[in-house]
DNA sequence: ACAACCACTGTAAACGTTTACGTAAATTTA
DNA sequence: TAAATTTACGTAAACGTTTACAGTGGTTGT
């Protein structure tokens, strides 16, 4: 059986009071018994049950996070800042995933309610349709953060970019590169990233005056293998588009996946730019918008620690900064014949 | 504040012992007083103090895991394989990534023991030198499952793969395919993976009575950005190799990027093949063997769970199967005029 | 010589549960 | 109708800590 501070104890003929005083370290004990309780609690290999000292101060020293997925770099490295600044706080972190499931997103910000954490940083599913729930949440005083993806209805702090305007960027870098007929495939559609980087291209359409074209957006979603429906609709058009700007990375590299498999030439013939730049993405020399993963992760956590140890700490936004990346997947019209495969 | 159950039992005039009665629902307790019991539960927003029941039950439902990282797409599915075990057993994940470093690994593997959880399921850092940390845990009786990378050294339970076999197989591939100079981009001297797939490499060889030849064999390490210094050494040989069996996927990418970068075309000039198949790998066209990456967690995690319920229980390792995928980084030679670009 | 103080340690309550045990009332059995 | 059984509930201990409070014996000050 494990030894307690009750072991302790009675092998030095004392009260529990002593042996966790000297322990702790903090209170008035003599050096002497301090240096027998130490060396007796060394022997009995004594390890304190941090469950018992929960119970006292009424935490547990956990907080939870939930994001749609952790397959790809983007959450894992958010994650890591989270954990980065949680771990020094003395905090463990709980990490769910919901597969892009609002149904499980909901079992897991129930389990880790149950679990008793001081806190939530959640990412929502492309569906999420927990509102009541975060709001329940809310008004019980539990501290979330919502990072990245957010649920436009609800008030909450958040740590997000200016989605619309490094899509406008995005952009406006096709723009100044000569392209003429840009295409958007867009995300799922009442997704509030998806939202405002459809402003954003309109925007920039709009700022460049050009047309903006209905039939030049699709909502395909944001997965993957949903680019190949978009990049079937976009071919199949009367006078088709000179590039494509993607919601994201993985829409992105679909898209130069399957016009490379339709011998399409990216950029000669279709140029492409993607969003959350990925490393997969920066192998295929896929011109990107790159999110500050890592420090979305710091902010967010830092926020969560504000909110637990300052309880009734009004609602905020932060917005992070961005960058966007150029590489050879979209250049200057002019300089095409110099352009790698 | 919180409402407990003292507080129902209180406002409902019966004893503490019966408002736990009638909420867990196991004991004798008349159905109209339980009911009572419910409905004030539910008014007081009653959440259990899952820290008391712990207390109580000595255990926590909580298990650690430790992996190397959790960047690349890897170890996050094999966390998924984990948690969807785990939870279904009622259990908490807490995830920690030592992030190659020994020295984070063992901060992890401590912070996760004070946590008191209940197992571990750990992958070790290239270069871990915790054996005796280790040791000691399983002296203790702590549950513990190393999987993909562990300590050969050490006598405890693991999941893995056959690596010597696979290695083997991937190397085969080559020579059936017509390759007569393959190289091998190994990777940490004294990780057990690398030692397992380097023993396979030369198995291939000596089984097709082909010449193993140190010169052809390289520990580079593990991470993309090591392929680099391996290409330039296998390019600076007077007899340059025809194909490169790399340790992972990683290194076989940066291998591809880097002879792509001098111009020498993959599988034309050499043929790449790599391991631990990833989904840049699949959008490279990389030859790779697949590991069954939720498997390795589901098994991983059922055996914790039956260490954890049956102490004593002995020392087992489990042998996973694995796939070769071949894609055209790796043709065979005649066909090489038909070959992607 | 007595009060005041100090350094140290013990007693006991508290955190929120679960559950063995006891018991009163209600019901069944002979 | 008395004994036996069942039903429903209360009492209290236990899990392993921390800490307010109350000593105890010794030292210092006057």
């Amino acid at each position: 059986m494990k030894a307690t501070i009750k072991d302790i104890a009675r092998a030095l003929g004392v009260s529990i009071a002593t042996v966790s005083r000297a322990l702790t370290g903090s209170y008035e004990v003599n050096v002497e018994t301090k240096e027998r309780v130490l060396a007796k609690a060394r022997e009995l290999h004594y390890k304190p049950n941090i469950q018992a000292r929960n119970l006292l101060k009424r935490k547990n020293n956990m907080i939870g996070v939930v994001v749609p997925e952790f397959i790809t770099f983007f959450f894992p490295e958010i994650i890591i800042g989270i954990q980065e600044v949680m771990n020094n706080a003395g905090y463990q972190v709980l990490i769910c995933q919901s597969n892009e499931s609002s149904e499980l997103e909901r079992k897991n910000v129930e389990m880790l309610e149950e679990s008793m954490v001081e806190g939530l940083i959640i990412s929502v599913a492309k569906e999420s349709k927990n509102i009541a729930l975060y709001q329940r949440l809310i008004n019980e005083q539990m501290p979330i953060v919502f990072i990245n993806r957010v649920l436009p209805d609800l008030e909450a702090s958040q740590v997000i970019i200016d989605d619309r305007k490094w899509a406008f960027k995005a952009v406006e870098h096709l723009i100044k590169c000569g392209y003429k007929r840009i295409a958007h495939l867009a995300g799922n559609e009442h997704l509030s990233v998806t939202q405002r980087r459809v402003q954003g291209y309109t925007d920039a359409l709009k700022a460049y005056d050009m047309p903006v074209q209905d039939k030049l957006i699709m909502y395909v979603g944001i997965q993957q293998d949903r680019a190949k429906v978009g990049v079937n609709y976009l071919l199949s058009l009367k006078e088709k588009p000179d590039a494509i700007f993607a919601v994201n990375d993985p829409i992105a590299i679909g898209t130069i996946l399957e016009l490379r498999k339709r011998g399409i030439k990216v950029p000669e013939e279709i140029a492409v730019v993607g969003f959350s730049e990925s490393p997969t993405g920066r192998i295929l020399e896929l011109s990107s918008v790159a999110q500050p993963t890592f420090k979305i992760g710091h902010v967010a956590a830092e926020m969560l620690l504000n909110k637990i140890n300052k309880p009734g700490i009004p609602v905020e936004t932060v917005v992070l900064d961005a960058q966007l990346n150029i590489r050879s997947s979209s250049i200057p019209i002019h300089k095409k014949n110099k352009g790698p495969s």
